[in-house]
RNA sequence: UGGGCUAUCGCCAAGCGGUAAGGCACAGGACUUUGACUCCUGUAUUCGUUGGUUCGAAUCCGACUAGCCCAGCCA
């Protein structure tokens, strides 16, 4: 190979290597396998979660990882719905779930799949297992079944019905799917192993009697088969080639894997566990996040501060930013919990440049500029992100009353404060130099008024060198000024005492997690903007116009996350 | 205490017998009309502990320790 012809090409390898950070995970590595042993032809995965609640950033790891994945092999990824209990499912859940993953950007193949639409597949399976003498039907009470069982450290006892005749079991069973049994009186068991050391072995149920209504099926069935044997069917019916769930089900796999041999499945689904994604300080328990809700703690289930992705939708984040999150993450097997400062860095490294950086002042302090002729009215031009010139300019209004955040001043200011003090000049942000000559005071002594002189020669975009200045403020014009409120939100956990209150089960809630400030103003652009639009407040944050909340003669600002600072005030 | 799984920097995470990638966080510095961004620089003589195999071990073997999961007719 020609050294010309390498270096036409690396640049362009080197970039790509650059960008690629991120090394294979496990999984990739066991399908790579697959694939080059000839196991499987095209990769197909799914995510399936059962319609009873809905969906936090953690079920964003799973979706994104098997999205990912076909994706990545060019395979199927498809939404499948695991509704094989409808004593916890609701319709209500299947619809702010497809909405969640539509809005996280996993496009699914084909038709939403519903584990209920195989319920007779499955029922001939089972009539399978029977005839192979492989199930029976068991007429033990669940507290005799449970005490069958054995204990983790004693094995179990078989069942007195264990060796019914087939030709009963296939009778029994019909009498099952036919209503005859009432819900609790028997079970179709599938006949293992007792004595195994792994429990899900000892003859697992996996059909049992519900006389209920699903959300899909109706009335259409009273018999509904167990997780352990519908999830190997169902993906032995699509076609799925590797079923990829959280850890938990490690000891699962045997029973996975019998069920798929039992019923003769030519081509195998192949279970592969990854460890879940745990975030510090946060709250993702479904009965924690429920009763957060029903004693009014916050604000729904799409509350800003919850980590539901209907609330990190609502609060701001993208679903871009929560993709590069769990690439960051990476997958593997070991237990962990991510630092919430890893996923504050990606959105704000995702709207860093795709924002509008705006002007706002969030507790605002009036400044006069004294010197500056009254009723005059002047429109600078201002860049939208001055990192992104194609994002163009606008005009920003500025005359002699403004507002400046209120910590943006001090009477007597500490070491290496660089902001507004008497007798000290600062740059007005896309304005002129001002230089702060005096205040006025209520009669509590609090400071209600800054004022300054400014000097025209220092315009921005003029081109003066003439003297520099350390501190640069943001600042808004005080009759044009929008006035809006802005809630800054705060981890909903109290960091100090952990996440769960041990002695009574609760959460440790911060008592600082919401501030609403009804007095804030931003600056007259923002009036074009709707809910969901978001941008950056300079030296703010990221804020985004709440979708529930604001109207457009009210409008409310959601702090998607502050901007970093090392800013500290010195003594 | 039966079975399954996991242990590499404060937090994630590569590594797959040839002498510890990367990201976040943190700390310095440069730049700066955001105390932001960006850009440099620094950060594990050491891979849970302990024996062993080997010229050579985070990687192989043994013992130990710690953590997580399993006894739903939930998923």
């Amino acid at each position: 190979m020609g050294i010309n012809e390498d270096s036409r090409v690396l640049p362009e390898n080197e970039k790509q290597a650059e960008k690629e950070t991120v090394s294979r995970n496990f999984i990739e590595l066991e399908i790579d396998k697959d694939l080059s042993a000839g196991k499987v032809a095209a990769v197909c995965t799914r995510f399936p979660p059962e319609p009873n609640g809905y969906l936090h950033i953690g079920h964003a790891k799973s979706i994104l990882l098997n999205y990912g994945l076909a994706k990545e092999y060019g395979g199927k990824f498809y939404l499948r719905f695991d509704d094989t209990n409808p004593t916890k499912e609701k319709t209500e859940f299947v619809d702010s779930i497809v909405s969640d993953v539509k809005w996280l950007g996993a496009q699914f193949d084909g038709e939403i799949k519903f584990a209920s639409n195989y319920f007779q597949q499955m029922y001939e399976a089972a009539v399978k297992l029977i005839k192979k003498g492989k199930a029976f039907v068991c007429d033990l009470s669940a507290d005799e079944i449970r005490e069958y069982r054995g204990t983790l450290t004693e094995p179990g006892r078989e069942s007195p019905y264990r060796n019914r005749s087939i030709e009963e079991n296939l009778q029994l069973f019909d009498d099952m799917k036919n209503g005859k049994c009432a819900d609790g009186s028997r079970v179709l068991r599938a006949k293992i192993d007792m004595s195994s050391s792994n429990i899900n072995m000892r003859d697992p149920v996996i059909y049992r009697v519900a006389h209920m209504t699903h959300h899909n099926t109706g009335d259409e069935w009273c018999i509904y088969p167990m997780y352990d044997f519908a999830h190997p069917i169902e993906d032995a019916i699509e076609g799925v080639t590797h079923s990829i769930c959280t850890l938990e089900f490690e000891d699962h796999r045997p029973l996975y894997d019998w069920v798929i041999r039992e019923l003769e499945y030519p081509e195998p689904p192949r279970q592969i566990e990854f460890a879940k994604l745990y975030l510090t300080n946060v709250v993702t328990g479904k009965r924690y996040i429920k009763k957060l809700v029903e004693d009014g703690t916050v604000d729904g289930w799409d509350d800003p501060r919850l980590v539901t992705l209907a609330a990190l939708r609502r609060r701001g984040y993208t679903p871009e930013a929560i993709a590069e999150f769990m690439r960051l993450v990476g997958v593997s097997k070991a237990d962990s919990s991510v630092d919430y400062a890893m996923l504050d860095y990606c959105i704000r490294d995702d709207l860093k440049l795709k924002n509008p950086r705006m002007l706002a002042v969030l507790d605002p302090i009036k400044l006069v500029i004294d010197n500056y002729p009254e009723g005059q009215i002047e429109y600078l031009d201002v860049p939208n992100n001055l990192e992104v010139p194609e994002m163009g300019s606008r005009k920003v209004p500025f005359s002699r009353e403004l507002y400046i955040e209120r910590e943006d001043f001090m009477e007597v200011p500490p070491r290496k404060y660089f902001r507004l003090f008497p007798g000290n000049e600062v740059r007005l942000m896309y304005a002129y130099f001002v230089k702060c000559t005096g205040i006025d005071k209520d009669e509590n002594g609090n400071v209600t008024c800054v004022h300054c002189t400014y000097d025209p020669e220092t315009k921005s975009g003029s081109g003066f060198e003439g003297r520099k200045v350390k501190g640069t403020i943001h600042w808004v014009e005080k009759n044009t000024a929008i006035h809006v409120q802005a809630r800054l939100y705060e981890n909903l956990v109290d960091e100090e005492k952990g996440v769960y209150n041990k002695e009574d089960g609760t959460v440790n809630v911060n008592p600082n997690s919401l501030t609403v400030l009804n007095d804030s103003i931003v600056e007259p652009a923002l009036a074009e903007y709707g809910p969901g639009d978001s941008f950056q407040f300079v030296r703010n944050g990221y804020f985004c116009i709440d979708i529930k909340d604001s109207k457009p003669e009210a409008m409310v600002f959601n702090r998607i996350v502050p901007l970093k600072s090392s800013f500290k005030l010195q003594k």
